[in-house]
RNA sequence: GGAAGCGUGGCCGAGUGGUCGAAGGCGGCGGUCUUGAAAACCGCAGUGCCGCAAGGCACCAGGGGUUCGAAUCCUCUCGCUUCCGCCA
């Protein structure tokens, strides 16, 4: 959310973000409706002093006048109170509208890009930024995951279907392993190599922080919740791990504070029939190792460099071709102010697999969910920053794993940093 | 899920409906004293909003209500504790 102080102060940018993400949001609809709330409060503010003046009085001759007198005075000062108290009452409610209506326009509105971010208008504004490795050569034309793993045996999809629906699938044997393997894994890494402080998260949340990280109430088709309670399904750690601190104002000394969580991520988006139908890129269900930081606002550009790089280490140890891509203006998230996107490269699909997206998202969730620290001991609270980043997602991870570790005969080595995970050394 | 009880400032803990933003204690900060520290004593200390400012308003889990006036009374919601039931 941005503050509103910021958007009567820049207007126009706020304006030219909105847009450039395609948000519908009228900010000049925003400003009525801030003076009008400012208007209102001065208003009501003014009629409660002057209550609160003849409330005083009241109490006042009471203790020096005693009980006998009470009748008279009191009685006096209640018919100019109760006035002033109806008025009080209309003028309170007037603001409480139009309040909820502020707020609700506010939560619509998405954050405004850093000036390093390119202009563009969708992903083929994106630029890489730079591409780490070279293109496994194969003797053989290499196959796509979806092959591997029916031949192999370790992904089912017909099964998942059968249990679940369309885009379910069940992993089996070596790749329900190589999908564990992974995860241990890489909570390692970032654990041990990283500085990242491991969290196990409810997978089921409130309203409130899907508010809060910014999927709701904008994108709320996209998620799974209880038909009967406030309970919904996370779309990612994300959400649980930033939560986390709402409500909490933090010290400047614990920061950066820096978590990684292992979770399933749900995600009901009505894909587009047609569009990667085929293997496990996208699903309803799939798992993810999810870093999320939480820094000083001059440090969170720096922050971010950090993440990438963090994430990176992933497929560099794996041995995977990747890159990073600088996200464009219009193709920034709702939240995000800046984000980098690493993706590697699968010779089976042939294609650039987005496995991790990382963010900056400044103040925005912050403010959203209410997370503050404090410079030192004295002073006043202030917005802290938050940033998150995927490392990795897993299926992707699995599929490039698979694709660029296949053999002739359509078995698959396990990369040596996983081996101790595995237990094998070949998927035959 | 049922019953009972409880939710006050960073923490503990008072608070007969009327100058209560709230006693007292601990902790914190700044002094005095001390070679230094401790102790003792004195003082300062919450958050948000409106306002150029002076200042004002709000906040005693959260919402609604009664009242001229609510931390205090009523009501609903949430959370915690204990007992019972159920359960991996």
């Amino acid at each position: 959310m941005l503050d509103i102080r910021f958007i009567r102060d820049n207007a126009g940018q706020v304006k030219a973000a909105a847009a450039a993400k395609k948000a519908p949001v009228d900010v000049e609809a925003l400003l009525d409706m801030d003076r009008d709330r400012r208007r209102i409060i001065q208003e009501v503010e003014q009629l409660k002093a002057s209550r609160n003046q003849a409330s005083r009085d009241v109490a006042r001759l009471k203790a020096q006048d005693g009980p006998e007198r009470e009748g008279k005075l009191g009685l006096s000062a209640a018919l100019i109170t109760r006035e002033i108290g109806d008025k009080i009452r209309k003028l309170d409610g007037e603001l409480r509208t139009i309040e909820e209506k502020l707020e609700q326009a506010l939560l619509a509105v998405p954050n405004v890009a850093d000036p390093s971010v390119p202009e563009g208008n969708d992903e083929t504004g994106n630029v890489v930024d730079r591409t780490i490795g070279d293109e496994n050569v194969f003797d053989f034309t290499p196959r796509p995951h979806w092959e591997l793993g029916e031949k192999l045996g370790i992904i089912d999809f017909e099964r998942g279907v059968k249990v679940s629906g369309t885009r379910f699938y069940m992993l089996r044997g070596a790749g329900a392993r190589l999908q564990r393997a992974l995860i241990a894994w890489m909570l390692d890494v970032h654990t041990r190599e990283r500085g990242y402080s491991e969290v196990y998260p409810p997978y089921i949340v409130t309203g409130k922080c899907l508010v809060g990280t910014g999927q709701l109430p904008k994108f709320a088709d996209n998620l799974y919740h209880d038909a009967e309670e406030d309970l919904w399904l996370i779309p990612t750690a994300e959400v649980p791990v930033t939560n986390m601190y709402r409500d909490e104002v933090l010290e400047a000394n614990d920061l950066t504070l820096k978590h990684v969580a292992y979770t399933p991520c749900f995600r009901r988006e009505k894909m587009s029939a047609g569009k990667d139908t085929r293997g496990i890129k996208r699903g309803h269900q799939f798992d993810k190792v999810e870093l999320v930081k939480f820094c000083l606002p001059e440090k969170s550009n720096e922050e971010l460099e950090i993440l990438v790089e963090d994430a990176c280490s992933i497929p560099r140890k794996l041995g995977l071709r990747y890159r990073v891509v600088r996200l464009c203006t219009g193709d920034l998230t709702f939240a995000s102010m800046k984000t980098y996107d690493v993706e590697v490269w699968s010779p089976g699909c042939k294609e650039w697999l987005e496995v991790s997206s990382c963010s900056n998202f400044g103040d925005f969730q912050a403010r959203r969910a209410n997370i503050r620290f404090r410079r030192d001991p004295k002073a006043r609270p202030e917005y802290l920053h938050t940033l998150n980043g995927s490392g990795l997602a897993l299926p992707r991870t699995l599929i490039a794993v698979l694709e660029n570790y296949q053999n002739p005969d359509g078995t698959v080595a396990v990369p040596e940093a996983l081996r101790p995970y595995m237990g094998m050394d070949v998927i035959r």
